[in-house]
Formats: C-alpha cells, structure tokens, sequence
DNA sequence: ATGATATAGTTAGCCTACTAAATATATATA
DNA sequence: TATATATATTTAGTAGGCTAACTATATCAT
C-alpha cells in the first residue's frame, strides 16, 4: 500500500531529525555549546567580523533569535560584539580564543554523526539516497 | 569522494526536517495549533484519558515539556484533565469537543505535506527510499 | 505501622524559534 | 533642511525542548 509507505517516510525523517538533535545536544553539552551555536559559529569560522543579519541569512532564522543566541555565546566568552563603525546600527561579531579553539572539537562531532547515520550504508546506496533528499529538498522550496 | 556526498546527505536531512517543521507550523497555526500539539492530539484521538506520562512515550519527551503542551492545549480549549480516581497522582487527559474535530483538518495537513515532500518520486523510489531511512533509524538507537 | 523508595507531575531556569512592536541609525525625498 | 522611509537590532511575549530540584502520592520492606 502506497499510503503506508508515505507515512513511514515521514515518520523516519521526523524519528531521524530528533533523534540525530538528541545526540547531537548531548555531545555539544560537553563543550558548553547547545544545538544551533555550532552552526553559528561555523559561520565565524569562516570569517570574523560578521554582521548579525548575515547570521541570520547563514542560520536561516529571524533576528531576535540571533540576538538571543549571540548573548548566550557572548556570556559563555566565545565571542564578542562590536558596534560598526562606519553604520552605527551594525554589530559585528568576532571570535573569542576560546571560541576559535572549537572549530576541531566540533567538527569532530559532526564528522561523528554522520559515520554513526550512515553507518552500513553502502558507497552506491550513498549516492542513491543523496539524490532522493536532494529531490525532497527541492520539492519544499 | 564519499566524504561530500555523506555531508549532502546530513546537510539535506537538516534542511527538510527545518523546511517541513515551517511549513507545518504556518498551516498549524490557521486551526490555533502549534507544532507538536498535532502528535499530542493524534495521541487522544486514538483514545481519551491517557495519562501525562503515556504523553511522554508517544511523544518522546520529558515531564515538563508534556506539562507545558497540556497546559497550552488547556487554555486553549482543547483538552481538558481529571485527576484520577484510584491513583491520585496521576492526571488523565480527555478531548473536549473543540479538540476532536481538529481530527479531519490536521489529517488533511499531514497528508498534505507528504504529498508536497515526496512529489516526483516514483513509488519504487519511495520503497527504497523507506528501506535507507528505516536502515538509518535503527543506526541511531 | 513506620520508614525508605519509586512514580507522576510541577516549577524554575536555561536553550532555540517565532511574531509583533519598539528603538536607533542611515538614507532618500520633498 | 525637515520629513519620510528603509535597515539593523532589541524587547516582550509566545511556543517546544531540556535538566535539576521539588511536591505529592503509592508501594514496598523492615
């Protein structure tokens, strides 16, 4: 029956997304880091001195919710903040040296996640599945 | 190279799990529902007067949370709770009216959103793409 | 029957995430 | 130059999600 699988699909992408969150947490934890501040920081990572609302573009998610994660980052001393000086109105973010000393940790993490995912996944099967979330993914755009 | 194609994968996985909880939440919010009360609901709709801690298995998550949801669900005219006769330490949850025919609507949602997501994809392709995402479930326990 | 332990739920406080509204600065226009 | 509009960020209040600590009730064992 069609339905059954359709269903099945879905409830796996959900039971994958929260599980794969989960663990996820429970190792950022050990870094004094929550889930999504990788993210953000991945973007520093890349570059110092960004602007909150290219964070937002990079986090794809609403500015007051940068604000709030950029104080939480700011009090735990991995970044800090800085008012532009050509436009007052920009704060441009910077990394910490505690900060930048996240990147292997972290990265580390992911490259974790991913093994234990996809884990006897075939390299064919792989590529397969790539292609099928690719196609999903654009199906929401 | 492997290692690119098993970070599309995650990254792919992350982008539909966000996109789907957006869209969801936009269509939720038309009925005055948040995200994550549809699967407390399609709990009830099963069978009434469950108790918070049957709340926390379905849902896959801690005491508080189910508190917090109940109580929104509450004021809202959803649910309504009874302590428990023979146990009084136990809460049990029963539908109001308002809460049972939000049944169809959130039914059709659901069904929606698993069109919208596996459009384009063969029925053969569904059967392997269940298969890899059943495969990558049980990675993750 | 009393004391220890287990279970159900709540509270407080943290996080990401949202919307709506406010603030401050910059720029464009009349 | 004064006014209007656009942009960047913050604040307040909502939600789901977590942990740790607390309360209340039940049960089990001494």
């Amino acid at each position: 029956m069609n339905h059954k699988v359709d269903c099945d699909i879905r409830q796996s992408l959900d039971k994958i997304s929260f599980q794969m969150r989960r663990d996820y947490n429970e190792s950022l934890r050990e870094l004094n880091l929550y889930v999504g501040q990788d993210n953000l920081l991945s973007r520093l990572w890349l570059g110092d001195g960004v602007t909150q609302m290219q964070l937002c573009e990079h986090l794809k998610c609403e500015p007051p919710t940068v604000t709030n994660m950029v104080k939480s980052l700011e009090q735990n001393g991995f970044i800090y903040r800085q008012r532009d000086k050509q436009d007052a109105r920009v704060m441009r973010i910077y990394l910490t040296d505690k900060g930048k000393e996240l990147e292997k940790p972290v990265e580390s993490i992911w490259k974790q996640q991913r093994e234990k995912l996809l884990h006897s996944i075939l390299p064919e099967e792989r590529l397969i599945l790539r292609d099928l979330m690719k196609r999903m993914e654009r199906n929401l755009e």
